[in-house]
RNA sequence: GGUCCGGUGGCAGAAUGGUGAUGUAGCGGACUGCAAAUCCGCGUAUGUGGGUUCGAUUCCCGCCCGGACCUCCA
């Protein structure tokens, strides 16, 4: 209602994997919010399924932080891992130096799309005593045993799995399409620590050299930097089983006082062209592919358009529209007199509460961005007000970060007086009337990739 | 084969047991020397067959179609 105070805040719901309903988001200490994120495998570059995950926490998490006094994100970074070791050896570089290499890409990329990076990002290889630790603990307290160099997880010996995702463990040996390893106990087992030849990583251990299965790793991070229960545990819905269910089974049995994650965040998975990612279809597609064609931002604003629990369909159109759209909203920020960078503004202004209900509502980034457009109107009408609450709103979503001025013309460069002399010499020709000469400057301009707009304050420019 | 999710206008994508947002594309108009931008107006949608209900796009069941997962994919 209209007589309700500005700061009041709504209540944030949102859709729990496990009980498989949207619900109230009520954190175990309202004063301190925790989330933990499974990252990348860095072995190659990102592509843009991964950062759908990245954006869905990123949104998360600037959310948690509008709503709460403080958030710790913790997402990890799996350095150790049989992809990059393989990968290391087709590439002929030794691990470390694919590892550094791939993170740096990461961040790099991640860094273009405006996201926020974690408060702790963890690497697997700097964990490896975390995840001994629980292993042995696993074994004392019979959740887990050894077997020909490696330690299994014993699915039989926890009753509560399969409850996160929804299945019965009987169901999924007889569906199991891998082949069960013969020192298995029961089919559905995992590794928890796993022998290494001489060609693999490994450190010393109680059962002799090895590495960590993959699993153990998210449990051994989240334990260490957020204790035995922590508020919201996110990733794409592809890892809900087997590994976030592998990792709740090993959290509950190792710290059976805690509850490890009471809100369990999964995001679709995301099509091109109506089709999975796959490099034998030739559509698979990294965040650099496409900012090789496109402003990180409309990739961003194409990737929020769809709830983060619907399959969204990625394609050149939309990306073009999307593109559009930040036209849209960054003229929108012009006319209302919004012309510096989000970084420069000020804090403090309010926060639209149309778009911050939306978000609240387990997320709804286009319900929100459809909040923006009612913005842009009266923005564009001359709102100075609406101006600035548009680019708060889209600040939430990690949007409009630049200013009016660069987004349309980019940074200042050396062709940027030759431009203006074209202007100049055709606003000359209008006022002589000689329109074919003024009509000729600016298809000019137009090869050029400049578009110019008439307005009665005079002529201005953006590339196109 | 099993489990789960989904099918809304040309396209993208919200919402809802009671006249179906928003954007984009299309059409008409205003503005403009013409454009660009902006503004005004218009049209078009709930996969399919049943059921419950005064009323279903929404709830239930069947069918069709798409997608995810089924032991190291975000």
């Amino acid at each position: 209602m209209s007589d309700a105070p500005q700061r009041s805040q709504p209540t944030l719901s949102l859709h729990d994997s496990q009980r498989r309903a949207t619900v109230p988001f009520e954190p175990i200490n309202p004063e301190h919010v925790t989330v933990y994120y499974c990252g990348p495998t860095v072995y190659d570059l990102a592509h843009i399924g991964n950062l759908r995950a990245m954006l869905t926490a990123d949104v998360l998490v600037r959310l948690l932080r509008h709503l709460y006094p403080r958030v710790t994100f913790v997402r990890n970074i799996t350095d150790v891992d049989d992809k990059i070791t393989a990968r290391a050896r087709a590439n002929g570089e030794d691990i470390a130096t694919l590892t550094q290499r791939t993170t740096q890409e990461f961040h790099a990329d991640l860094a273009a799309l405006g996201v926020l990076p974690p408060d702790i990002e963890p690497r697997a290889t700097h964990n490896i005593g975390e995840m001994q630790a629980m292993i042995a603990r696993l074994i004392d307290n019979g959740h887990a045993y050894e077997a020909e160099g490696h330690v299994l997880f014993s699915v039989g010996s926890f009753a509560a799995y399969g409850a996160l995702s929804g299945r019965n463990p009987d169901e999924l040996e007889a569906g199991a399409r891998v082949e069960v390893a013969p020192y298995k106990k029961a089919a559905g087992d995992f590794v928890l620590w796993k022998p290494s030849d001489a060609d693999q990583p490994g450190w010393d251990s109680p059962w002799g050299r090895g590495r960590p299965g993959w699993h153990i790793e998210c449990s051994a991070m989240s334990h260490r930097y957020l204790g035995d229960s922590f508020d919201i545990h996110g990733g794409g819905s592809d890892l809900l089983f087997p590994h976030h269910e592998n990792e709740r089974a090993q959290s509950l049995c190792c710290f059976p006082g805690g509850r490890f994650a009471n809100y369990w965040v999964h995001n679709a998975m995301l099509l091109v062209d109506g089709e999975k990612m796959s490099k034998s279809l030739g559509n698979f597609l990294t965040i650099r592919d496409v900012l090789a064609q496109a402003p990180a931002e409309a990739l961003r604003l194409l990737l929020l358009g769809a709830q983060y629990r619907s399959t969204l369909n990625y394609t050149q159109a939309g990306l073009a529209e999307a593109r559009r759209t930040l036209d849209r909203f960054y003229r929108a920020l012009e006319a209302g007199g919004v012309t510096d960078a989000a970084s420069a503004a000020p804090t403090d202004a309010p926060m639209p509460h149309g778009v911050l209900e939306a978000l609240a509502d387990d997320l709804n980034t286009p319900k929100a961005i459809a909040e923006l457009h009612a913005l842009a109107d009266a923005a564009l009408a001359g709102s100075h007000d609406a101006a600035v609450a548009l680019r708060q709103g889209a600040g939430l979503m990690g949007l409009l970060r630049a200013s009016p001025g660069e987004w349309f013309r980019g940074a200042a460069s050396e062709g940027d007086d030759v431009i203006d002399a074209l202007i100049a010499e055709r606003l000359a020709a209008r006022k002589a009337r000689d329109f074919a000469r003024a009509d000729a400057l600016r298809d000019e301009l137009q090869a050029k990739g400049i578009i110019l707009e008439d307005t009665r304050e005079g002529t201005s420019w953006r590339r196109a």
